[in-house]
DNA sequence: GGTGAAAACAACAAAAAAGAACATTTTTCG
DNA sequence: CGAAAAATGTTCTTTTTTGTTGTTTTCACC
């Protein structure tokens, strides 16, 4: 993938589609290119082709190291909300999501933190700042950088924290959290049995959408952070 | 890597990518010389190449790339030879050394190949060929980026795998093969103990030693390859 | 279902970049 | 100093990418 292709990913994902005609007076390439990179993107599931365009896929298909640098400061802000909860001698889950990385370089503040995830990237994260981490096992995916399955559930199912960092792609204005990964699901309903309190992150672009598989409602959480 | 390349690395590293013609110009060489060292830079696993510049790799995964740099030769040896032993279908456990890490690039000539591991560095550059993983959970190790620790055994004890690519610090002349770490240990007897095959590989710099911790003798495995 | 315009596709042409082979310069070391 | 080795540059060929043209497919509208 190219960068002109990561350009066009992000035209398609912030704006939710894009034409080709679009593209190409906009990126000063013919439309044959334009087409070829979106069959390319489309190959890559990063989004989903249609006469005339594109359109955005709203999920974790998206590798996480793209979805990292999309709405970086939202998730910022979002982090340093959640930074708030956080105290000394916690057992601290984070989830895989791009948001819940970012609230990684807060925990370096307090002392003897211990970070419990599923996320590789989030122990890769962490261990540049010298804390200690449980990872789960499990089958590696390879889009999220992180662990799931069967295996991945059982053993977060020994695992308790006190204090769980969660999101999830839809947020509903009936308060309903709901996901397209029923995988997703499973853990993050583990992982809430699991944890003494349990905060939710949600972007801007999570709002006001729900999806088929549901995780829970904000009455489940101890709290929902929104932006 | 001299001077000037890794100032082609600062430059793309800072900026995200460069072009060819861009460096060329900047540094004030020819375009041949920017791409010799782009393959240079590239096949130390510095940044990624594309049709007329290079990106950056993700800053969390560099690291790792710079430490496999020692005795690599012997290594990459080993490796070609442990080789032999795949077939299609198998399930090939690799170890978190770092001689271990040559293998991975074969596997992808076999079809249906799927890694277990307690090595981080492993699934990360098992996914760089897609090949499906599965990672131990347990307590993260830093410095050898691996999953150690009880909650790592018990979780290894779950799988069975066709083959185990194993090494260990010390190979005395009388066939003991040692450790000064009884975690490594620990880890290294569940694997053997449900690997149906079990190859050891142990470069020059290991052999006519002997540490505290005994594994096992080279009777108990299927092959000790030596260099 | 038929029709026409817009879009997609296929095949080929043009342009840009990469690679290979050889020439030239610079460095190294006796 | 001078030869060998290493690094860099040049030229030419091959490969990759992009654009163009003509044809086929898709889709809205009747």
């Amino acid at each position: 993938m190219n960068a002109r292709q990561m350009r066009i990913f992000e035209i398609v994902q912030k704006k939710g589609e894009a034409t080709v005609a679009h593209l190409a007076t906009t990126l000063f390439v013919s439309q044959m290119t334009i087409r070829r990179d979106l069959v390319e993107l489309e190959k890559n599931g990063m989004l989903t082709r249609y006469h005339g365009g594109a359109v955005a896929i709203d999920s974790n298909v998206v590798p996480i190291n793209l979805r990292m640098k999309m709405g970086e400061n939202e998730k910022k802000v979002l982090a340093k909300i959640a930074n708030k909860h956080l105290k000394d001698d916690m057992y601290v889950y984070i989830d895989s999501s791009s948001t819940c990385m970012y609230i990684i370089p807060y925990l370096q503040k307090y002392k003897n933190i211990t970070v419990v995830t599923n996320s590789v990237r989030a122990v890769l994260l962490a261990s540049k700042y010298h804390i200690p981490c449980f990872l789960a096992g499990g089958e590696y995916r390879e889009q999220e950088m992180c662990m799931m399955g069967s295996t991945t559930n059982r053993f977060l199912q020994d695992f308790s924290t006190d204090i769980a960092f969660l999101t999830s792609l839809g947020f509903s204005d009936d308060g309903v959290i709901s996901e397209v990964s029923m995988e997703h699901n499973e853990i993050r309903k583990t992982v809430m049995s699991r944890a003494k309190k349990t905060i939710f992150l949600f972007g801007s672009s999570k709002l006001h959408k729900s999806f088929p598989f549901t995780l829970c409602t904000e009455k489940d959480a101890d709290e929902v952070i929104c932006l």
